[in-house]
Formats: C-alpha cells, sequence, structure tokens
DNA sequence: AGCTACTTGCAAAAATGTATCATCTGAGAT
DNA sequence: ATCTCAGATGATACATTTTTGCAAGTAGCT
C-alpha cells in the first residue's frame, strides 16, 4: 500500500471514529496501521503478535475487540475461508481470491470483469444483497510442486496468507 | 436429497474409498449418512450430536477426524463463512450462498447463470483452478426485520444454517 | 481364522474466541 | 492547561473448537 493511499485509510480512520463518537486511541491506531501494512491476511492472533512489537502492553482482548469494531465500521474486512480461524483483510474494495485447498493459503485477485456478475433475484428469500466476492478454489503452486514429489498429500501446513 | 441421488452418493462413498485402501467402517458411514441427510450446513459438533443418536459411542475426535477424511476425498465440502467454526455441507455440485452479515446463516442459491463464469488467467501465480463459488453477502430476512425495529443491530444470535 | 495396517476412543492440551469488572484514558468543556 | 466522564483497556477466568499421542480395536485381505 502507497504513502498516499495509507494516508486517506488513515483520514477515514478518524472520521469514521468521530462520526460515531469513538475515541482514537493509541491501540486502536496500532491495530489498524498493523493490518493495513499487511499484503497477507491475518488472523486476529497473527494481529495481536505483531502490534506488540509497537505496544507490547496490550491485551490480546483489546485486539480482538478494535478488529470487531473496524470491521464494524466498514474500515476492514473480515474475509470467508475454508478454515476455521476468523481472517481479516485490510482491502475494503471489492477483489477475489483464490483459495488453495492443501495448504489454506490465500491470493488476491483483483479483475475488473469479475465485478460484473449480475446479482440474483433473491426476493423469495427476503435477502437483501450488500456486495459479493468469487472464491476460486485450486491447488496453489507450492502445493503443486509438493504434490508432484510424491504420491500422498503434502504434510499439512499452517495456513499462510 | 431424494432416494436415487442418495444411493449414487453412497456408492460414490464406497468406491472412493476403496480406491484409496481406506477401509468402511461404521462410524464413516454413519457421518456421512447423517451429512447426506441435512439441508443445513452443520458445524463439527452439530454433526457429533446428529450421529450419536444412532452411534452413541462415537467420540468427537473421530467425527473430526472423519469429516476431514470425506472433505479431502471431495465426498462433502468445507464452506466459507465469517463465522469461527467450520462448517459442512453435502452438496458438491457447483452452487453458491446467501451469508448474512448479521446473524452469519446460510442461504444455497443455485442459478445455472452463475456458474458460467469465466475463470481468470492465473498463469501467473502458478495457481491451478478447480472451481469457484460466489458468495453474496447482505441482511437475511430475519436479520432485516430485527434491524427495523430498534436502530441497534441485533442480538447477536447462535449461527444458523 | 489370522495378519496387518488403519481406525477408533481416551485423555490432555493447544488454539481461538467471549464475559466480567476494576482501572485508566481520550477528547471535549471549562 | 486542567477537569471530567463516557467509553476503552487490561487482567483473569472461562467457553468453545480443534489437534496430538498412544493403546486397543476392527475392516479387509489371504
Amino acid at each position: 500500500m502507497n504513502l498516499e493511499e495509507k494516508q486517506q485509510r488513515l483520514a477515514q480512520f478518524a472520521q469514521a471514529h468521530r462520526e460515531n463518537g469513538l475515541p482514537v486511541t493509541m491501540q486502536r491506531r496500532a491495530v489498524f496501521e498493523s493490518v493495513l501494512e499487511r499484503e497477507d491476511h491475518p488472523s486476529a492472533d497473527e494481529v495481536y503478535a505483531a502490534v506488540r512489537a509497537e505496544l507490547p502492553e496490550i491485551s490480546r482482548m483489546t485486539v480482538y475487540r478494535i478488529l470487531g469494531n473496524l470491521v464494524a465500521l466498514g474500515l476492514l474486512n473480515k474475509i470467508c475461508h475454508p478454515g476455521s480461524v476468523a481472517r481479516f483483510d485490510p482491502k475494503i474494495y471489492q477483489h477475489h481470491h483464490l483459495v488453495c485447498l492443501d495448504c489454506g493459503g490465500i491470493i488476491d485477485l483483483e479483475e475488473e470483469r469479475l465485478n460484473k456478475v449480475a446479482w440474483p433475484d433473491v426476493r423469495r428469500f427476503g435477502f437483501e444483497i450488500a456486495d459479493y466476492h468469487i472464491h476460486f478454489r485450486g491447488r496453489c503452486a507450492a502445493c503443486r510442486q509438493a504434490a508432484k514429489k510424491s504420491r500422498k498429500p503434502p504434510t499439512k501446513r499452517k495456513q499462510t496468507s
């Protein structure tokens, strides 16, 4: 993320807090900046670990609460993936994901064409659509390589990205 | 799921196990049948609870392991959702989901048109796409109703479906 | 029936997320 | 600059979900 974009996101952050009467604490700023600086999709605990480098006193609970707030304010996205831990994404504009079925890794996919899918008619469910994103599932480069060497599936790795 | 379809899925289940040298235990059959019979998207613990009606002795651990196996064999899907527990889906053909941002509920969406999105070129990532599915995020009927009555967001419910 | 590899169940613990409450702090008012 | 208070924070404890290691059991084959 370039400097200009980051400035803009921080201004958006300050404004959203002002408008909702929420104080901008150093913890909130540290958590938000920490996620902004990342190119991957960290879990809450990964954010906690990163923020502690700057604020060693911060509590894990606070990080969980702040991440929840930031998502509610629309400043971060909570992303969907087949794993079992919540992951957070600094990108709040529409984009899509490649999800590896072996290691659970997630790669961002930004392609204008994919943003043009017409929304289905879901009036029969009473559902109101806000946005959508597409998950392409398959196998990442590393896992394809690993699968080629051994017939057996690759050893399960910690999910990354 | 009608009877014929169920027969076919059970045959597929037996064949996949034979081909991979995995014994078909009564626990495996019970877990698979239990998920097949459902119309919703149960979590591992919900499957555990349901299977115990038939096999009271089965351990929670076994259910977790078997669900993982069935997903690896392609007999079940593990679905993506913003909540914090893994959920399983008996439908392995392509379909899409409506996900409620408030309560986390999931509704199946089967619409032929949505299956026709052209796959992006991801050679630059070395990624091999197997399939895709679309998440439409928004608000379900119940949560819209609840939001209308009070300005505040609805009380957090246990995620269903 | 017997062999063998794989599975199961148990116990324990790690990982992840939530609740409670006393104390502290940001931000506007004075 | 200081005051004041609603709201945030941090500590602890707890609930839930998932993983690990190993002894005992069982499916599938000969």
